[in-house]
DNA sequence: CGGGGGATTGAATCTTGTCAACGTTGGTGG
DNA sequence: CCACCAACGTTGACAAGATTCAATCCCCCG
């Protein structure tokens, strides 16, 4: 199979399985007709590089699935992933030409761009896209936020469950229901890619998925599926407040 | 003296400090006439709570001077600074009625502030507002990101050169020049707030303080004065980029 | 069947945290 | 005016947690 970027438009707007969480969510037909009218996709493969830090970068984009990483990389290479983008998030900064981050596929990805002008131009008269991107923002900065709690002050073994417990909670609201009790989540990460969004190295990532499965806080069959038998002895382990950071 | 908080109208939107970076920045006359109407100023002694999280907010406030802190606390008392405030910038989320974080005066603070419901109604009509609330946002996470990355993979050294940096940068800007050469800075924190900030305890902070100091890269002049004899040097020791995240 | 990328495990090391003592400074009240 | 107190900061000794380096394992794919 050969890669392939850009691919014929799949889908109509209206059977986009994105369509009510996107930066799109609240556009009318007709708003939703004139994005249309600028939209192409294009597809990667898992550890592809969509975007790299600092080059230009002509166009914004909604995950549409698969997921994704931003990454931050410092001149002796250390890495810190500053981003997991998961289906109906917005890559991209209206007004900015470069990304400042290495936008990484890291499973197999499809994503929904416009090209930027055009789209900034819409955004400047369509305020159902303006304030449904500001509100994203917001609730990406609250999980930034969130993040930097873990990074600063979690241990190694709060780390790796709070990681599950995010996915396991994106995975459910991907089907519309709240997480709890017995889980089976399937782990868009390596070890590696694991370690670069928690500030960890990968061996200690192996080694406390190791220690929580010894324990029966989780299980593991093959490498990438996870069963999560009880869901709230888990959010335990990761050291978050009750209500686990869902939505206000 | 008494804690007193509400304070009379001490300024004009015309001669305000920040009127040309925070929130209101890109306003018209008629605008900043419409906000005036409904605002209200707050200070606050250094160490004092502004907002505790969980609370009702019936405001959204600017910073006009001094500095606060954004703070997450766990249920067994750990501490992470997930913001650092300094003039101009922004506190609340419009749509949202309580914070998730505590919000603390690190220094003597004034702040400018809107009864949420008004402001609210003011941006839904005042393009000018949300463009630049999302502008501002939208810096904020390109901020909390560069903070992922000192938290994950900074080592102790390079998170206290960083904060140096970010306070000496934000100090610069202020009075509308770049930061080089030999600078003076005054710490806003102490350093347990240092600490909670940088993901470190203070004796750790107190040590690279010490250490910095034995090399050179600093000198101290009583606990908040910093003397930085050589802004370039300490930006090798922060392990940034060249550029030194000015902004793109 | 063999190769190779990802993952696991082990042992030694190092950084940072923890606990504790001591120093410094500024304010208060005798 | 001075002594004391409290808050903040510094320093030291030790322990714990995570990293580093290295060996080995496990699958999946050709």
């Amino acid at each position: 199979m050969t890669i392939h970027e850009k691919v014929d438009a799949p889908m109509q707007c209206g059977s986009c399985p994105i369509r009510h969480r996107a930066v799109c969510a609240r556009c009318e037909a007709d708003e939703l007709a004139a994005l249309d009218a600028i939209k192409f996709y294009r597809s990667f493969q898992a550890g592809q590089t969509v975007i790299w830090a600092g080059d230009q970068m002509d166009f914004v984009a909604s995950v549409v699935t698969g997921v994704a990483t931003l990454n931050q990389v410092m001149e002796d290479g250390r890495t810190q992933t500053v981003g997991l983008l998961f289906p109906s998030d917005f890559v991209g900064r209206p007004g900015r030409s470069g990304s400042p981050y290495n936008v990484v596929a890291e499973t197999d990805l499809l994503m929904c761009c416009f090209r930027k002008k055009p789209f900034e131009e819409l955004m400047a008269r369509t305020p159902h896209i303006a304030q449904r991107l500001l509100e994203m923002t917001l609730d990406e900065l609250d999980a930034a936020r969130e993040w930097m709690l873990l990074l600063g002050r979690k241990t190694a073994r709060e780390k790796i469950a709070s990681l599950l417990a995010i996915i396991a909670r994106r995975d459910a609201a991907l089907h519309l229901n709240t997480p709890s009790g017995r889980m089976v989540i399937e782990l868009p990460l390596t070890r590696e890619a694991m370690a670069a969004y928690l500030g960890l190295t990968l061996e200690t990532v192996s080694r406390q998925m190791s220690a929580l499965k010894r324990e029966g806080l989780i299980e593991l069959s093959g490498k990438r599926t996870v069963i999560i038998p009880d869901y709230e002895a888990l959010m335990i382990e990761a050291g978050e407040d009750a209500d686990g950071g869902l939505p206000a």
